[in-house]
DNA sequence: CGTGCATCTGACAACGTTGTCCAGGTCCTA
DNA sequence: TAGGACCTGGACAACGTTGTCAGATGCACG
């Protein structure tokens, strides 16, 4: 077996090895029964069959029964992958995103699984985990599997490896974040706008220094949050203190040292932008162990944040939507609209619940 | 094209069709090249392509890297379609549950695809929103995509339609609830001892008169639940009012109404027992509206639960692990591990946090 | 009773890939 | 230099399905 794909086709396996590196084409466990076996149990043509799978029309009644008993007795099943190879669409589209686990995502995932279901559509999807290259695996894993197609948010910031694919017709839309040096659909939610609401809805509660704790500076979001909360401080006429603004990964270990470090020192914030979920939560939990109230208003919402006390003042942007848009464009695509590639932006929404009002303490 | 499909082998669309009725298997949009057209532009045979393409020793460097410039110059992709109908195996396996939104199932699924994905499998998934035609349809349409596997959290109780696929070699784990009416292996969370356990803690805490609100009777997890309450009942000597129990769908409305229910009346409970995260949710803003402090203890761990007040003491299962120990044991079938079928059974764990300490009022 | 038409059925090729098998070439050794 | 071993490359069939097209069957009518 290959031990090194030479290729950047795909590595995934789809040899019918197994891990002890047999490799035996016809041993295909359990050899289905296909088509053939239907017909010569039934006593008709292959043809037949296949007119009686499809519901065609130009079939006798009698016949039809006698096939239909035929594919229970041998419990047939169509083998979509032959299907696929005549007719060129596999009615199944790809969806890579970051991680499925995260409560952004699940709700996403799933408003694109309901439009695609609703045009006959079935999802495979993958996580990327933010890496560059996981994100290209996946989705050339996906175009070998010929999904007709593909809805991505982004990881890297170069996305020509996809020009050969949307030339060949793979419908493709990015989520959340635009694509890197290629032109396409895009979806996304008004990071700038509703970063800078929620700034500004700080600024008007009497802060001014305010701190701001985003992802990494790679992505998309998280500089455009940070530009909203720039903006923001500007029209209020505060200078920003750089020891206020700290971009990393969002684990918790990373968020909480750059919480403590911005309320602490020669001039501490009396309140946080947090720039996605994972950071909110992580300030939650910071700002429930000091002493003094510090504001907080975060990007996106966060489940049970209105229970807390003070309720976790956020800026909400509607994942399903944002899923629900960037399917129904696809499938647009898919049938036929040939429109140019449309950037689309939904608004956000502040919610208030007490933790953005509060005022500063000194 | 078939307006109504009379077969029940697949209702989706897997034929070229677009949605304004054309079919045309010409056109298969955007005609990618093949493998011939590789060999043609370099000039040489097709087989060499292959070869070049999967890493097969036998071809010399010069021709190796002619047959590289084609490909890169054509943006060839192989076609998997094809080379599953040859091979036997898709390298893909199927997730059948029941909301992808659910934050329960996220991390589940998470868990599976990276145990996929370290068998070099992508994930296809499906949600069957507790329908159990919903879930045949999917688990059907999934066997005709030729999945290796099927990871299934069921929705319904008779899973017989499955057994020409598990003979065909379909192999197939369910998770988070048994099969019905065939045998297969099955991982699960312990629903009785940690419900017995929970209500056992609220015992332990002066409690006896406990409310239950759990999911709808047909599922299992759900009685499962009931009856680990109830033999915790039992254990303290306590006669359950039935009342007190309130089995039903996990919205917010019917679980509102049955939380009042039971916590007014002439025998108000002092404790709740919640059957599932969501219930969980629901119940905490029900109470949180109480003037008196009810006790609490949830199944299944939520998120913020720590940093309300006072915090929710839960049964947590590991939602992961139930993937991982799931999608492991597929891959054990898949290498050709024939044990009989396993019944795995994951404990759970107390975690107190306040709301289960609380004593009753009167 | 033969012709024409409508309806139903089946033989065959093709989709793009991979496994088998053989041809032709190269290189080494006797 | 002849013979063999070895290496590289290509022709061909097969995987299971569907579209095309022609053949078979049945029936009505002249």
């Amino acid at each position: 077996m290959a031990e090194t794909a030479r290729t950047p086709v795909s590595r995934l396996r789809t040899d019918g090895s197994t891990s002890d590196g047999t490799a035996d084409p016809k041993s295909r466990y359990g050899n289905r029964p296909t088509m053939k076996d239907v017909a010569a149990r039934a006593g008709v043509g292959l043809k037949t069959v296949s007119r009686v799978v499809n519901g065609e029309p130009g079939v006798t009644p009698d016949t039809e029964r006698r096939v239909q008993e035929a594919i229970e007795a041998l419990g047939f099943r169509r083998n979509d992958s032959a299907r696929v190879l005549r007719k060129g669409r596999t009615a199944s589209i790809g969806l890579v995103l970051e991680d499925l686990a995260d409560p952004f995502y699940g709700p996403l995932s799933r408003a694109v699984e309901e439009v695609a279901r609703a045009h006959g559509a079935l999802l495979i999807n993958g996580s990327s985990a933010e890496d560059p290259d996981r994100e290209q695996e996946l989705v050339l894993a996906l175009c070998a599997r010929r999904v007709d197609g593909l809805v991505v948010i982004p990881a890297g910031d170069d996305h020509r490896y996809l020009e050969p694919e949307i030339a060949a017709g793979v419908a493709t839309v990015f989520v959340d974040r635009p694509p890197g040096r290629i032109d396409a659909d895009v979806v996304l939610s008004d990071s700038f706008g509703g970063a800078r609401d929620g700034v500004a809805h700080l600024v008007a509660h009497g802060h001014r220094r305010i701190g701001f704790i985003g992802d990494q500076p790679r992505i998309h979001t998280a500089i455009e949050r940070l530009r909203g909360y720039r903006a923001a401080m500007a029209e209020a006429d505060i200078d920003v203190d750089e020891s206020w603004v700290s971009l990393g990964p969002t684990d918790p270990d990373r968020v909480r040292r750059a919480a403590e470090s911005m309320l602490s020192g020669p001039s501490p914030v009396t309140a946080v932008f947090a720039g996605n979920n994972r950071v909110t939560v992580t300030v939650v939990r910071v700002l429930a162990g000091l002493p003094r109230p510090v504001a907080l208003v975060g990007f996106d919402d966060i489940e049970l944040a209105d229970l807390l006390s003070p309720g976790v003042t956020v800026v909400a942007q509607d994942a399903a939507q944002l899923g629900r848009t960037a399917a129904e464009r696809l499938f647009r695509q898919l049938d036929g609209a040939s429109d140019a590639p449309e950037r689309i932006e939904l608004p956000t929404r502040l919610i208030t619940r007490g933790s953005g009002e509060l005022r500063p303490a000194d």
